[in-house]
DNA sequence: AATACTTTCGGGTACGTACCCGAAAAAATT
DNA sequence: AATTTTTTCGGGTACGTACCCGAAAGTATT
């Protein structure tokens, strides 16, 4: 219908060789860096190119481009713990499956999310390849902000998602706004109590690193209750250990010091080792807040033994995450820095109709 | 370094061709629907086509393609009552330079924030063309879902920016959270004043349906304090014109009856003018929180008449509804339904490192 | 059965860039 | 001055798809 050439004259490297007298595979050399030219026509090209603002076809240099870019996914595996890390996958895979064939490769390496030397043995195994660019997890604070630097030396980009490290010159960020969450959290648990109650909040990870990001949630959740001069007072508990004998028994110390706690958050998908413990026990119905769209909270969701659940979509975190890596690679567009995620609220009436 | 065909073998028409045992020419033929197949080699194709689930390579599809796609933005001009929109302009026209040598071409149409006439007249000069896209500003509710239903029929894609019209089937959503955007202004001004003090909330905007939006970010506002059971007064005023005048004397008239008002909010860009009649009529400190990154406001923040701006991206908004288009269109690959934009609170201090 | 017309199809070129291969030119070595 | 070596460069093909043009096959008309 229409026609292109009617309208805008594209320039390329063909019109280059023209005003250089030369011919195109020349102008390709200079564009490239390749060597084989001599310093005089280098420097007669390199001009025009800048004089002409000289924009290369991304859409023709792919296409003619053997050239295939190996991104490397880092991630937590999934665990016997919490299938948290399966939605994120799914993204990735998805992403891949939409643009491998325009030359984007797709290496995933997982982590064990209890084990700060497994993230390093991958990270060192990512580094050690040749590659282009990496979509992270930065789960571990310093382990992350030390490979982001290594990937910035080598000019790789990278992407964060599920939890940020800000300042660290990321291409960018995908996930949720964790203080932002953490005070949403308290806003909901608000509307369950009164004042001079006790709340209870929970954080289960087990290296301290890892708790970094949780305590992000935790501080917008105190953040909450000083903003709104609530007099709410909030017990806390750190659980190093994830398998549930170890939960309950520092619940059950904590419940027992505590019996008057009247709800309790979360700051992960743990939740539901909370409400196995607290339908265990028999206790009366407690405020339940915690994180994400797992099938365990689910069952328990469903039960209202858990209230809310906050989710931030981790399978489309992913994969706008390998997305913008493409992008920018690809297209050279410019990428948004931060992406935060909508905080999605999970309750037993609209669970159904969530898409991660 | 890396070597396409050892890896990934491609399945394009040449492909299917063989398989088929017809030309090249026939199976484009069959892609695009096109005449001249017997329906007997053409069944036989699809058939293939649907087995090998072909997936056109979008790269070299667009190289070879003279089709141009054409996208349609239609968004308040500038007028002399704010600069606002200057900056999504910015942002379609930069979007639009990166991604023209590509085959998309941007047309611009601006209509009067005060008529409704003009952007109805805009929306059927869009729809008389023939359209691929369009970026829009429904800044009228009811003639934009009408607006967008017609598009829906053409099967035209459309993005929202700046404010959303939910369930109308847009591509995607790029722009604030209405409703946050005023909670987290009562939140802000709730550090200023005390409880029992009287606050004002000015809209100001000529169009009735205009105002609709304004209203998300009052209910914003207003669900603030009720969720912080905070015994403050909300007194209201609606204004109707935009000039200064007119503004002059309708907060005037809200102050002499009002004279104890400690804070206001304008649920729009319109500050400056409150920030002026504050400044002429020479009274006490007033806690002024409004909207956007503009020239005038800018300066009343500066003297620190205005307190607080609250701005959300307006260039990159624009920015990323066009990218998110020629995503669409292109590259067929899937857009985040909403994209929220960072809420980004201006003070005195910030204000020089700000990017829209 | 010869002609005209319609339908069906394939060859081939183009899009803008990447990159191979070999030729020409320049420089270095005899 | 003849040669080898090195540097510089251009022709040409490929990437996967779009689409023009004309040929072959089929159908209808006399």
């Amino acid at each position: 219908m229409n026609n292109k050439s009617e309208e805008t004259y594209t320039i390329g490297v063909k019109e280059i060789a023209r005003r250089a007298n030369v011919s195109i595979a020349t102008v390709d050399r200079v564009l490239h860096k390749r060597t084989g030219v001599a310093e005089k026509t280098r420097k007669k090209i390199e001009q025009i190119i800048k004089d002409i603002n000289y924009q290369p076809n991304m859409l023709a240099s792919r296409l003619a481009s053997k050239k295939i870019y190996e991104l490397s996914v880092l991630i937590p595996q999934v665990s016997k713990e919490t299938d948290y890390w399966e939605a994120p996958l799914h993204g990735v895979q998805k992403a891949e499956s939409e643009i491998n064939k325009y030359g984007i490769k797709v290496h995933t390496y997982l982590f064990d999310l209890n084990s700060k030397a497994s993230f390093i043995a991958q990270t060192d195994k990512i580094l050690s390849r040749n590659i282009d660019g990496v979509l992270l997890a930065p789960s571990f604070i310093e382990e992350s902000t030390h490979f982001a630097l290594r990937c910035k030396e080598k000019k790789i980009p990278y992407v964060f998602i599920n939890s940020d490290i800000p300042n660290q010159d990321s291409l960018c960020y995908i996930g949720p706004d964790l203080m932002k969450s953490g005070y949403l959290a308290a806003h909901l648990m608000n509307y369950g109590i009164s004042t001079q109650e006790k709340v209870l909040v929970v954080n289960i990870s087990k290296e301290i690193d890892n708790h970094h990001h949780l305590l992000r949630k935790e501080e917008g959740f105190r953040r909450y209750f000083e903003d709104h001069q609530k007099a709410v007072e909030i017990v806390k508990v750190d659980i190093r250990h994830t398998d549930y004998s170890s939960i309950e028994k520092s619940l059950k110390e904590v419940f027992s010091q505590h019996p008057d706690i009247r709800a309790v958050f979360t700051t992960n998908s743990r939740i539901s080792s909370v409400a196995r413990f607290v339908e265990q026990a028999g206790k009366e119905k407690l405020l339940l807040i915690g994180y994400d769209f797992l099938k365990e909270n689910i069952s328990y969701l469903k039960k209202e033994t858990i209230d809310f659940l906050i989710c931030q979509k981790p399978e489309e975190q992913a994969y706008r995450g390998i997305i913008a890596l493409y992008q920018h690679l690809l297209m050279a567009s410019a990428v948004g820095k931060v992406h935060y995620m909508p905080i999605d609220i999970i309750t037993k009436e609209n669970y159904s109709f969530y898409s991660n």
